[in-house]
DNA sequence: CCGTATCCTCCTCGATACTG
DNA sequence: CAGTATCGAGGAGGATACGG
């Protein structure tokens, strides 16, 4: 019998691995923060509760649709709450929860790295770019 | 005086902020790490070299193009070394860098994270999801 | 064995318009 | 003020086929 070809069992395998693989705590939390948009809301959050007109101001270029979306991710996820005060116009805060100042020291392990390190990622760039361009392509 | 509208104004500073933010040496941090494959690849690689057929068994699911893509863009960072051995067929090898070896323990400290917060997490994640729940959607 | 080139499909994200 | 709903463009990534 298997009358499935390499490809069907490759696919079974991919998805497998797929489910496997959303499961993983750390992929769930790089996730979560390589998300162009968290990491700047996390950052914009460090220094104390922020009204969500406020937030959209300081983070230049974010769309309301990508604000309200990231906020919610953080808040479903625990990292950030939310405070409602009824009043005309209503009023929102939102604050870092202590789970999420706990991610602040991995947010700044990460920028710590990056500043250590980013100069020789780009000369390795560089190199690497200048030595394609030699390998002459010409057309 | 400024015809520009405030979409245009907006548009703007988006592409402005886009440009400044590309340059950010977290966020080319995290954009790399945050990739599907390359903590996989990086992973695997922790132990020694592995030959490129190695590595897409090792790794479920990888299709050739992303391996590929994953190691040249690796490797255009520094991050990994690539060998060739001119035999037939021919023979590569993948290997850290000191510099990919230096990103090691980050990459352990995001998983420290995430393994000791997780649960917090899903907890969050049930309470919210709970509560939308609550709130009646009833459609 | 180790790739590159092409096509094609999701899926994310921004723009826009509307609501309590 | 603080969102939600809808639509369309663009890019990432998989399948497939071919080249050194």
């Amino acid at each position: 019998m298997t009358t499935r070809t390499a490809a069907e069992r490759r696919e079974e395998a991919r998805q497998a691995f797929d489910a496997y693989f959303a499961q993983c705590p750390s992929r769930r939390l790089l996730d979560r923060l390589s998300d162009k948009w968290v990491t700047l809301v996390l950052t914009a959050l460090r220094d104390g509760p922020r009204r969500y007109s406020d937030l959209s101001r300081r983070i230049a270029g974010v769309s309301q649709k990508m604000l309200t979306q990231t906020l919610r991710g953080l808040e479903r996820d625990g990292l950030v709450s939310r405070t409602l005060t009824p009043a005309v116009p209503v009023r929102v805060d939102y604050e870092l929860t202590p789970l999420g100042e706990s991610l602040m020291p991995l947010v700044a392990a990460i920028k710590s790295w990056a500043e250590r390190h980013i100069e020789e990622v780009e000369a390795a760039r560089e190199r690497y770019d200048g030595a394609r361009a030699d390998e002459g392509f010409s057309d």
